[in-house]
DNA sequence: ACAGTTGTTGGACAAACGCGCAATAGTCCG
DNA sequence: CGGACTATTGCGCGTTTGTCCAACAACTGT
């Protein structure tokens, strides 16, 4: 096979890594996949990569860390906090649709894997930062009454995962735009919005 | 080995699976480990289940259906509407904590294996049944008020779900007993009672 | 050009998996 | 007692898994 450069070839495994979680889940995804995927010998991914639950958890971190850097981006572009904050739902939701099969397995497999749980437990942590922080900027900006800006954020963030395990694992029972719509809903009351403030972007 | 009858030995089977995918989980959960656990041998399994995905799917359903009965057994007690919410989370707060990793797993595993996906869908949708019941109820009663109860039902169990994720597999970052303040608290906004209300009891 | 280093191969390896099957042991009925 | 039936055994089959390793190929510096 085609030579490349080590730092190249690491980023190789781990883009195909990421695409095979995605199309079909972490528990699914073999050593014998990602080689197949890329190409090359299941002997090389070992040259890179201590043990497969080292891979998994580093391919994991790279697709939540580009959605939730992602996120940052359309997020700050919204003008003030109540937009930031509808944005954050817009961008949730859509991540959500393509890849909770992904957070499934990462939350499941968190119990045997030791890396992909450290990872999982920090990417869930930055979300709810972020989350902690549109309410925090919220409140002063004095658009948002928020008596507890540490639970509601929390609580937000849960019901948002769970809304989506609703659409993703028990399809059909929730739709997608209804857990969208709940979710804004229970976000304005956390946060002291009138309802509708949060659906009623262009 | 000592023979039963084939009621019994099924039973047997359904049990000694409930007290392994408990104790490790759905996922890690195999064929000679419940042999093992029964002191039998592996092919008996077969002679009773077709697949594994049944038998998994079969011992999920009398767990958590046993939950299930258990809990509106005891939610049955409480003399008002508003005591009978604040069971409710009394019973799925300790369930939740027992058992977070078979939950985890049979939504992850679902997408693999079709009998538990049924069993699942099945299940969640009870949960989600008794907990309308209780919102409509009390609205009927006149002492909680609720514009969407079918809405409420779905937001408060995706809650609760969401935040014994956080406390099971993010183990540390959300403790159990902020988790169950919390989801009261959000119940509580969502049908309109005091704060307090659902904390309250003796 | 040559030696040394490192990327890469392809397969061996042991362990574990779900499942099936011939043989055995236990039970029941005539 | 004896034949029919079924529960149960114990093991083997084929596959798949993560990991490892000796050999080969390619690149580097002298």
């Amino acid at each position: 096979m085609a030579r490349m450069t080590p730092d190249q070839r690491r980023e190789a495994i781990i883009a195909a890594t990421r695409e095979l979680i995605g199309r079909q889940g972490i528990a699914a995804t073999t050593v014998r996949d990602v080689a197949t995927e890329l190409g090359t010998s299941s002997g090389l991914i070992h040259h890179y990569f201590d043990s497969m639950d080292d891979l998994l958890a580093e391919a994991f971190d790279r697709a939540a860390t580009d959605d939730l850097r992602a996120s940052q981006t359309v997020i700050a572009g919204g003008a003030d906090p109540v937009q930031r904050l509808a944005r954050f739902f817009d961008v949730f939701v859509r991540s959500a649709d393509d890849s909770m099969q992904v957070w499934l397995d990462a939350w499941a497999e968190a119990a045997r894997r030791p890396a992909l749980q450290r990872t999982s437990r920090r990417v869930n942590q930055e979300w709810q930062v972020l989350l902690y922080g549109l309410i925090v900027s919220g409140c002063e900006a004095g658009v948002m009454t928020c008596p507890d800006p540490l639970a509601s954020s929390w609580r937000i963030l849960s019901l948002v995962d769970g809304l989506a395990v609703q659409t993703a694992a028990h399809s059909g029972i929730v739709t997608r735009n209804q857990a969208d719509i709940w979710s804004r809903q229970s976000a304005e009351v956390e946060v002291g919005l009138p309802l509708g403030s949060l659906t009623s972007h262009a």
